[in-house]
DNA sequence: ACTATTTTGGGTTGATTACCCACTTCTGAA
DNA sequence: TTCAGAAGTGGGTAATCAACCCAAAATAGT
């Protein structure tokens, strides 16, 4: 269960008909905290992402912290509806949960539609050094598409 | 019943045809004070709040004391409009209610066309932090629509 | 005061999910 | 190649909870 070290990997998976999808045992173990927690997050379309939940938590501390600073510029008034807003938009962002048998997530009720595979289907798991993704294997491969333009030269200097 | 616990999640659910919901009981927990009492308020068009009844008493406060602050900067025209402003606040924009038995709200008359959902229809129950909101479908969808591009960058900002 | 209608609380049902176990597949060692 | 243990998958079952329905209570109307 370290932290310092990251996560990688790459692999598919199928969601079963119950909208449940087994982790990598490691993989699993990495993404779950002391408490058995793990945050599941609506990164964008056809992506969710899974924090231990004491990771997220530092995250969104940075994330308060920072908004806290811009509203001691601002107006009391503003302060409230401010935090009203974070609060907002991290619950449709964001959900606690805790993997079954410590590794097995259950895709919730609103995060289907935002992963956007049918159960049944196949998706996409990749360890993305500080959490993991799951994929929806279309916009895995677009993604790939746009960004290995950039990749590939820096890996061809490092085998060079 | 703590308050330094952020209030989140969100939820869909269906209003019956007496116009009453249940929320989840953790939520309505969340928004009961010791003496079982709860406020709903008129936030916006679509959307009615929750709140502890005592952090809701903290929140006018702090808006009085703003009002306050400006009559006593300000010129004698703008007392009146703002008293006038305060006492519409008070009396119009909230309520104090308690929830029934199984954590059921009654959305009551005057909040109703307020909300504009029609009984059978369904809300969105979301978590905001410090008290909890109930959205119009459509008028949420629309917010999230406004609110997520502002809101992403500053969570990428932070694992980068 | 009695009836009709609305409100409120409580019981029931069906769907979802947590929990559990059994079977299959994979991996590595002999 | 075979075997043992671990990892992954599928599915049955029990518990949970929201949606629905109904009965009791409260309110209003005549």
């Amino acid at each position: 269960m370290a932290t310092n070290i990251l996560i990688t990997g790459e692999i598919k998976r199928t969601l079963d008909e119950r909208h449940r999808l087994t982790l990598p045992t490691e993989m699993a173990n990495a993404v779950t905290d002391e408490a058995g927690n793990t945050v599941l997050v609506k990164e964008r379309a056809g992506c969710l992402s899974l924090w231990r939940a004491a990771d997220w938590q530092k995250r969104l501390d940075d994330g308060i912290a920072i908004i806290e600073q811009k509203m001691s510029a601002g107006r009391m008034e503003e302060r409230w509806s401010e935090v009203q807003r974070l609060g907002r938009l991290l619950s449709t962002r964001s959900k606690e949960i805790q993997l079954a048998k410590r590794s097995r997530v259950l895709v919730p009720e609103g995060f289907r539609e935002f992963l956007n595979v049918k159960p049944g289907g196949e998706v996409m798991i990749v360890g993305a050094a500080i959490c993991i993704e799951i994929w929806n294997p279309s916009n895995w491969l677009e993604l790939l598409q746009a960004e290995m333009p950039e990749f590939s030269p820096l890996f061809k200097n490092l085998s060079g």
